[in-house]
DNA sequence: GTCGGCGACGTAACCGGTTACCTTTTTGTG
DNA sequence: CACAAAAAGGTAACCGGTTACGTCGCCGAC
């Protein structure tokens, strides 16, 4: 089988026997072509399979159609979702995403970053690691638009959408102390990120409201493994005065909780109410079914999309309007079912 | 603020009295660079904050480092599992993903697929909704490999990296058996697809070959929704002599055969004994823990890679060699727990 | 008859890199 | 000392589109 050439727009143009402007303006409609050439010209295309290239188009336009999702972890049903829910968005604008994972790394952060500088996206949606990186200077250098998602840049680099973690955080403690509890922990990932210091702002600040001491020991940080969660709630368990109620900051907390409960015989609610942060349709069904905070990740999505969209429409000269980043801040909700026993 | 312009090679070339080509040989260490001109070409890079254009490379050299991943959801964990796997092999690569969804539908297949095909990815996997899409032959035309991931094509457009789905059907269903259940029933997405036929291919033979008489009300599709698998659940339950034994095909079906036991009161395994496809961290936490095939996610993702780049390396001559390509098959793991029962 | 205007289309510079081919200088060898 | 080879780097064509500007012919108005 020889190896056959890819048509270009000067094949196209040749055999219909018209110029690569007339050829251009057929595909993109950017000027009016008499209906026989036009028709002539999208003949010789079909039957050359000519498809124009994007990677000419972009050098010569200087956009790319393209919008760079960086996350902690596409596995993560939350980033997951976020990433679904802003693909839809773009497709119907006719752009598409490259999607990078970061595992939490400021290293790897950065190396997507100026990956997705050199590919000249348009614009990047970040879930920062939490790190001050130089690279966020180049891409306002470079004229790409960022919009920060779930959490909030180490600086004010651009709008943030995020859930009101506080107020979550707030809410679930509120719930529990409403039950009668006062022996409360919250489990969380042991990380400088905005979402786990909001909840845990929250969590403190209710128990204060209420007039509760605040132990120390009974907010808790691991890093972000299942395991890890796990030994933290045995270990919590094994306590003379075990906590009442647990507050698991994220899902994978959560994962390790139940797992802990079930490996100490602990019950649920009557030994321990819990409350999980990121609804996952399996919550619903485990025994007991547990309640959890729920983000509102069409919002999110939403709402980043507008900004960016915005950001990327205007101006460039407009931009960096030194610190006038709107914060976005939208409530979760907290989805009430069964796990959480009243005192 | 003035509009900065983005410093390009001839900028750096300029400002560092040296010819572009110096500059791009300094980047790429593609010839040798004497150690002085070499410094001096990257300290005025810096000061520029240049940051060689990808979008130009790619136009000179044909190749854009970038795969293109074609899924039916993000959202869906086993296709997250893919894409995570995928994208840490080739990031050790230097390359990168773009990522579709096409939510089962062949036209958004199609569309995706005319994307990558004008952005001239270097290769993509795809994981086919099953129509004969005429774009398959477009991307032999335009050289672009393609792998097959988890699904078959319609036709041998490619080398296929699957689950044995029809050994999994059959382990599954010869599990219940050895415990002595004679009416089992499987649940699954009323689709054409080789995951589905595969997996019920593997329950009728083994039921054919312990010598029970096929009964094909067992075998039931629906959509893929976790609603339409609660129903159909709920109706088996209601039937005179009911299943004691049900496989759920994939983790949405699972989901809604939990939900439907719940509902209706039918306990597991005392009631009713469950094996689900697509293992999921949730499923060893429910009450009881639930039985699962796991695909060899890690296997999947490192075939299907090492497939691509072996046809991204080879010259394009030797690819196409009509109906030569390869279909792996791997195998995938019973993971015993605690949601069947002995007869 | 002339001229303005419009419709239809072509020409070629440009986007920002890569790289084949060439020139110049330095070094090593007999 | 002569000469070949190696080392260092410049020149400019090329990748495949877009688009500002120019050309040509035709029609209608005066």
């Amino acid at each position: 089988m020889r190896k056959q050439a890819v048509s270009t727009i000067r094949d196209v143009a040749r055999a219909a026997n018209v110029s690569t402007a007339t050829v251009s303006h057929v595909f993109n409609g950017t000027r009016p072509v008499s209906p026989g050439t036009r028709q002539a010209v999208l003949d010789v295309a079909r039957r050359l399979n000519y498809r124009p290239s994007a990677i000419a188009r972009s050098l010569a336009t200087q956009r790319t159609f393209t919008v760079g999702v960086v996350v902690a972890d596409v596995l993560n049903p939350f980033f997951a979702g976020i990433i679904r829910g802003v693909e839809d968005l773009l497709w119907q604008q006719g752009r598409h995403l490259v999607v990078c994972s970061t595992d939490e790394q400021p290293e790897k952060e950065a190396y997507y970053l100026h990956l997705l500088i050199e590919r000249r996206v348009d614009g990047v949606l970040v879930a920062p690691t939490g790190a001050d990186l130089p690279v966020y200077a180049e891409l306002a250098h470079h004229h790409i638009p960022a919009v920060f998602i779930d959490r909030r840049p180490p600086r004010p680099w651009g709008p943030v959408v995020e859930t009101d973690n506080t107020g979550a955080g707030y809410a679930a403690t509120r719930h529990l102390l409403d039950r009668g509890h006062t022996r409360i922990a919250i489990l969380g990932r042991h990380q400088a990120l905005s979402t786990v210091t909001g909840r845990f702002a929250g969590y403190r600040q209710a128990l204060v409201e209420a007039g509760i001491m605040l132990d120390d020991s009974l907010a808790i940080t691991v890093d972000a493994r299942q395991e890890a969660a796990l030994q933290a709630a045995q270990a919590l368990f094994a306590r003379p005065a075990p906590p009442t109620a647990l507050i698991a900051a994220n899902h994978v907390m959560a994962l390790g909780v139940v797992a802990a409960m079930q490996a100490s015989d602990v019950r649920c609610p009557q030994d321990l109410s819990l409350i999980a942060f990121d609804d996952l349709p399996w919550l619903a069904l485990v025994t007991p079914p547990l309640t959890a905070v729920r983000h509102a990740t069409a919002q999110i999505c939403q709402c980043a999309v507008d900004l960016l969209l915005a950001a990327m429409n205007r101006p460039c000269v407009e931009r960096n309007d030194a610190a006038g980043h709107p914060v976005v801040t939208l409530p979760a909700e907290l989805i009430e079912r069964a796990s959480c026993a009243r005192l």
